[in-house]
DNA sequence: CATGAATGAGGGTTCATTCAT
DNA sequence: TATGAATGAACCCTCATTCAT
């Protein structure tokens, strides 16, 4: 009775839950959802793999609770950037570095929702996935055609295929991605930002 | 590595087997490897799952068969473009032709090597993926490095992130990147292309 | 076994142990005992499985509890008809109208007794219910063969035959008895009396 | 490929298989579907339990294609007896005589279908069995009916409690019918029919 | 080459039960 | 009395793999 909200038979807001949850993101995205089983993760946590469901009532619930948490902090995210009202170039600056702020604070829901595309297809629940997908689509794109008519960006570039680009760049990184590395979240992000407004050519070439 | 020889105690060359595989490398790189099951490819070929066996020592060595043989050409396609001699601007442009044919010529193997590389990475035997990713990194920075050093790409980018930026926007695309869609390869390849050297923000500005 | 003292370390007599019990019996009546769990009765109670180890001891105690209260108020009765003195053919006539009569007052028991007997059968501790079926046998074997003395009853008829079949005709419509449908259950007895005595073809044929 | 015709996945047909089925049916009746695990009858046949799942989809599987097979085959006997278009008196006779040789030769597809009633109801997938019984039902209802109208069957009997009277009498004789005991089936056959047909009381009286 | 029966390990899940709070 | 977290054993089922035919 912690957390006070009850949502699908199990509680929500307890600490051991999140522990929990948090423990199965990171193995799901290291070793990939099918190949990291229950018992693992209740040896991780130090309890019986029987236990876990106490807490959630399926391996698939984690996972959907995992994605749920993210997509929604994220949609959430980038629509209060493309509401505060920004010319589409500042617009675009900002919503690429909430992606990499995702990066960082979401790394394995994440990586689990870029590894895991084809497998989490197979089942009708996570339907909710390409909704959300479509959702990110419509925010990047209506953005980058809005630049397009401001003459900002490039007209000849299909706005659908640079989401896709910008997206899949920054969602892949998740694998190679090392917080405690010397490649800090904002070196990269800065890079990246570099080659997607300005290219790896230098001005006045080609 | 050829074909046509005997390698670990099954034949190569057969034309059954290449059928099998390739059925195989389809449903590994749709449903994820550990969730597509040997009946499960078995019951495409209208076999039994047994006789899976006759042709191939295990699923790990399906797997196995499958990248290496896109590792093997794809760093030999390589290889050929950078022994040719060209500036690193035009080298830059032919290795992204490279990457984004083999998007159509081995898209299964690809996107498996995509999606899977967490799973594969807990096998032993898969540890030559680690050296071949390697290699294909030296053969970019070496390229970007020297188009650094003419002065055609940006001396602030690194290359090895740069690197990873454009074998993760491609290799990512192999999701979505439909053969009998309206986007064609080609037309990909450009948009992605003018991004990498250009960016999307029109010149002069920012 | 009179109630209100204490058996096993866990009270009788309380009100609410009377009622978790008689939502059990119906559980275990209408799903079988193995497919009820001891969740869903809590459930239905409105607490926590565990809370129910505050009551029983556990399921197998809660099924005894049943099982006992039935046989014993059965045996009871069935021993004040026989004691009363009358004919056989009254006898047996009020033995039936008590039969039918627990198929009302102690339906479930009733059921999971029918129901239940293989499975029953596997538990040391239910030896009991043999016990009392011999006891049941024996009172109506004894009136059924002094009806066949005085000529009442057919003697071609086996008393152990005969009440077994009248006992499973009626622990057998327990099941399809349904206390608010149509038929009342002395419709069913009357009908099922009849036959007993009489049969089913009218007299003077055959 | 013994059999020939292929149902649904699984062959039929098969030795083995009808070796696995009647091992399982019979202790399915014994202790109980629920209550009789796959490794039990895996251990029964000498095989491991994973090894039952290439013979059959499921336990559930099991279950159905034992009653399918015992409900189908009755059904049918049923159909032929009164498809000969003998009087009533002389068909119910027939009736009964078929329901008791069931209780031989489909002993333990009786006990289950007659002591798991209540569990089977719980899956969709056993809806059949409620169609079956509402077949039988018709069968039984009408016959009785001519019977009454002939004026062979007392009037004032409900035919179709007269039929679960006579159907849950043979049924729930399966519980402790033994094959090898004293009393033969046609034995018991004999002694029910008599008290249907005249009841337990010597003519003359009442 | 293919079949079909089997293995053996393990996977997700259930469930009666316990116990500190 | 009740909770909630956990146990531990078992359950149904899956799956890669083997092998006699």
């Amino acid at each position: 009775m912690t957390g006070g909200n009850r949502t699908s038979g199990k509680e929500r807001g307890s600490g051991r839950r999140a522990e929990l949850l948090s423990m199965a993101a990171r193995m799901f995205a290291t070793r990939g959802v099918a190949a990291t089983t229950m018992r693992e993760i209740a040896d991780e946590a130090g309890i019986l793999s029987g236990s876990l469901y106490h807490h959630f009532d399926s391996k698939e619930a984690m996972v959907d609770e995992i994605l749920r948490e993210y997509l929604n902090a994220q949609l959430e995210r980038f629509r209060r950037v493309v509401d505060a009202g920004h010319d589409p170039h500042t617009t675009v600056g900002e919503l690429i570095r909430e992606a990499f702020a995702a990066l960082h604070r979401h790394r394995w829901a994440m990586a689990v929702l870029h590894n895991e595309a084809g497998y989490l297809a197979g089942f009708d629940r996570f339907g909710y996935i390409d909704t959300a997908n479509r959702d990110f689509e419509r925010i990047w794109v209506r953005v980058l055609r809005q630049g397009q008519r401001t003459g900002v960006f490039r007209a000849e570039l299909s706005p659908r295929l640079a989401h896709r680009f910008i997206r899949d760049s920054v969602s892949a990184a998740v694998r190679w991605y090392n917080p405690s590395g010397r490649m800090s979240v904002q070196g990269i992000a800065e890079q990246y930002t570099r080659i997607f407004r300005d290219g790896m050519v230098v001005s006045g070439r080609d």
